[in-house]
DNA sequence: AACTATTTATAAGA
DNA sequence: TTCTTATAAATAGTT
């Protein structure tokens, strides 16, 4: 956008990439804070390098901003995945991966649907029932701690 | 940056405002997009509007981009912070808050740090020290629940 | 949605 | 990296 019209693939000179790199983002940054200011939005930016480092930007709490988005995708997931995804990726687990699915299940049970179609009142209801059913103290921990997964992941 | 230039400052009028912020979050996207081509950087770009909305951008995979930032992000916590935060913003889950406050220092204490500094090995010899020494069948599933969240967010 | 006068961003060079 | 500057691109106000 200067000198000379510019074709928007991958510039081959590395050094003339990291010039680019360092004003593209510059400029990028400040294009998210003008529109974030001009029209009260709330903006996360993260870019990360080729070379694997973290540039960030965010109007307000990335981390706000960040929880608020994982709220948002969470109702766009398809229903039949399984909500509780805990699978561990390292295959070092395979026994605390078990327990956990067996865990998992045993949540899903409690209501016969998945536990991303729970509402807020669905849950509150779910912790009297907790509450009122289960004996065991332990027990009523795993559901407790599921129950609040489920609100958080929500 | 146009007919005239404007002070960046919040846009009192709500239509000039609307139309703005369609104008430049468009602008914003492309950018993003021609910084991630140009120079092979990966860009997550997440905009909520004043009223709520949601328009993101990612150069590649939005899950993955935020996986690897909230990696990056987590070396950089304060130390006192507690690791597990769990707390429940409604507050009608006051009884669940308590609960979960309390299972949650169960797992701090075992080892007497920040869980967020376990590596992957110190999990799995946790892993062992609890199929070793914990007797009751619930508590374990809880401790387990707890460890594989720690793996989770790691 | 389009138009267009200006401002802004930026590619190449120093 | 920073500055300069010619030019491309974005955009504010208008239609």
């Amino acid at each position: 956008m200067a000198r000379e019209k510019i074709q928007i693939r991958k510039i081959d000179n590395a050094t003339a990439r990291q010039v680019t790199f360092s004003k593209r983002r510059r400029g990028l940054f400040k294009k998210a804070e003008e529109l974030s200011i001009l029209c009260d939005a709330d903006i996360a930016l993260i870019i990360f390098s080729a070379t694997g480092k973290l540039f960030e930007y965010s109007s307000s709490s990335m981390k706000e901003i960040l929880r608020r988005h994982s709220t948002h995708s969470k109702n766009q997931k398809k229903p039949e995945e399984p909500s509780l995804k805990l699978h561990l990726e390292n295959s070092n687990y395979t026994s605390l991966n078990k327990q956990i699915e067996e865990a998992s299940q045993e949540l899903r049970h409690m209501k016969g649907e998945d536990i991303q179609s729970f509402t807020l009142e669905e849950l509150q209801q779910l912790e009297k029932n907790l509450k009122a059913g289960l004996s065991r103290v332990q027990e009523q921990k795993v559901l407790l701690f599921f129950v609040s997964c489920a609100i958080i992941m929500t």
